[in-house]
DNA sequence: ATGAAAGCGCTAACAA
DNA sequence: TTGTTAGCGCTTTCAT
């Protein structure tokens, strides 16, 4: 049995159902314009009886906005990004705004692609997560077109918006901490350098050793991927280096669980043999023993942020009118565990015991 | 300086510059009926000149689909849920689809208004996650209106097409496991059991014991809430009580983590005092020691299927044709790791040490 | 194979 | 205050 589809009801169903015309009805809804109080309510009975919902689409048609707002980052799957998209999708939904998602794969072509795509369907905004390529002449494309972008964690020229971590004092202050528990072969490890958060880290790590006039081992800078097997091979071949770290700083949401299991592997114990800090406060940071001292910030905060700076250049609020460019910077706060230690001459980086590489091998 | 906003080409314009109409332009671009190539070519060269981009609200206001798909979820900052929308995307995406994605915060009021947005906006397909309401009487409405609808792990009647997870196996093998070992007084964790997992395992979990002539404990059976909270504050309850139990089965992304902070406050050792078994494989049940054993599925999988499932019954593979009703279901494994052990005489469940106690209190 | 024109559902001018 | 009408940009008959 295939039930009869009865088409949807468009406007001029209501209007005639109320007994007005479409001009009326439509402002009926829109409380623009002098309309009458009758008219508001028999319109809005009528619409109540015939189940009708103004169609998006067709407004969008007209008004040219679309109600929607794009969100571009390169990976969903991070337990972290997945955060912040949450709380853009709840501040946005709160105005009304819809949210179109979409991934990049840290692809530069591939987001050049899904910006265009979002375009065609006139998205009224963009927020853009960070990715490998910051072209600033991009984002002047997209403001002459009068779309605002919003960006996360991404520099975009004096002419971007956007919301940002204080990736460079938190780096400082880890790399403090750690340099006074005497460490000096400390290992930082980051995804790309060429992102905004990881040249902000390793400008920050640099300078906390400039402090006292150390200059970190560059080879012990590992700024390429964040994804975790990666964190394990590079832990491993750090670790079984001549002269291996004796702390690791891991800034990337995957990372800490690769050194661990790196560590885990070449037989080392935190914090005795080696100190860790990580990045934003997990389960695993959290329940790992020892429990990881970690350099953390609001997700939440930050997703909310860049929502409403998004709102705040879209209609209402903005009426038309190009809003000044802005930038929101969230600090970091560093949780101290127990994952920390002192370093002591009687610890030897150096020689890793006989267990150890045999585990290592294995 | 304001520079000069040109306004985006329209098809008319490039129908203009390659000296044709804007039928044969549109034509040009859909491959539809008969076009000279001549044809093709001088508008598909114009369009290049003129940075054309066909206009996707247009093009549905005139064809009718949008080229969205809808997906509802009910906690995207659940780092499993988000996996799965990542892969959905993914798929999404490679057919040209955009993903719009809303949260209802597993309210179903909430869900309702987000279903009815989206359909506003006119999505050609609407993906649905578990949610505390399960009615079929909405599914019908949605598929009277030519909506197709892809559930996740939510059960709409013989009517509805959705990609489930075998909860019910998943958790007969957990528990089997746990009774081998001669585990009895088993505690059962899972959110909702007005969802279907929910619901799924608690009945997995009740034949694993019936297969033995045994019925579980109620009160044992925790079913209420997911959050980590939670899962710690009834984790301590249930460890307090009276008889409580030698292993825990934690089926939710964050009550692992919950009952570990719970055993840890309460001083007990896995898997000496007690066992437990979690779900998902994540980073903190492979790190943290003992390994927790898990039960988990490919949630990558899972999202794939789902998109496949709605691509199926979107143009242009269903030409417009309804197509059956399909159920995809996903199996789970258990991988066995250090978190489980036998229980016996020598380890009683009753008698908490006082150190645990003092700990407890605190 | 191509052009002309209708019209998707709505809003905004303009008239009345 | 209300009705009428002209499009928004596109696809799709229907002629030619």
């Amino acid at each position: 049995m295939k039930p009869a589809r009865k088409a949807k009801p468009t406007i001029r169903d209501v209007a005639a159902a109320a007994g007005v015309s479409v001009g009326t009805a439509s402002r009926a809804f829109n409380r623009a314009g002098r309309v009458s109080d009758a008219a508001i309510e028999a319109v809005q009975a009528a619409a109540l009886r015939l189940g009708y919902a103004p169609d998006a689409i067709a407004q969008s048609m007209r008004t040219r906005t679309s109600g929607v707002v794009g969100l571009l980052v390169s990976d969903l799957a991070n337990p972290l990004y997945a955060r912040i998209v949450n709380a853009v999708e709840a501040r946005l939904q709160r105005d009304g705004y819809a949210l179109l998602l979409a991934n990049t794969h840290n692809d530069s072509r591939h987001e050049r692609a899904m910006i265009d795509f979002f375009r065609r369907r006139r998205v009224d905004g963009l927020i853009l997560g960070p990715c490998e390529s910051e072209r600033p002449e991009m984002l002047d494309a997209l403001l002459a077109q009068d779309l605002p972008v919003v960006a996360l964690d991404r520099d975009f020229g004096p002419a971007g918006s956007g919301v940002h971590v204080d990736h460079f004092h938190g780096a400082l202050q880890a790399t403090r901490y750690l340099l006074n528990l005497g460490h000096t072969r400390i290992a930082l490890m980051t995804p790309g350098q060429t992102l905004r958060p990881g040249r902000e880290r390793i400008a920050g790590f640099t300078d906390a050793f400039a402090e006292r006039g150390l200059k970190p081992e560059p080879k012990l800078i590992r700024a390429e991927r964040s994804a975790m097997e990666f964190a394990f091979s590079e832990a491993l071949a750090l670790l079984s280096s001549a002269e291996p770290p004796t702390a690791f700083v891991c800034l990337g949401t995957r990372i800490l669980a690769g050194v661990l299991q790196g560590l885990r592997h070449a037989g080392r114990s935190v914090p005795d043999d080696v100190s860790v800090i990580s990045v934003g406060d997990t389960d695993l940071s959290q329940l790992f023993s020892p429990a990881i001292t970690s350099l953390t910030w609001d997700f939440e905060a930050v997703g909310t942020a860049a929502a409403e700076l998004m709102l705040k250049r879209l209609p209402p609020a903005a009426a038309g009118q190009a809003v000044e460019p802005e930038r929101i910077v969230m600090t970091t706060q560093m949780v101290l565990r127990e994952s920390c230690g002192p370093q002591t001459a009687s610890r030897p980086a150096k020689a890793p015991s006989a267990r150890a590489r045999q585990v290592a091998k294995k």
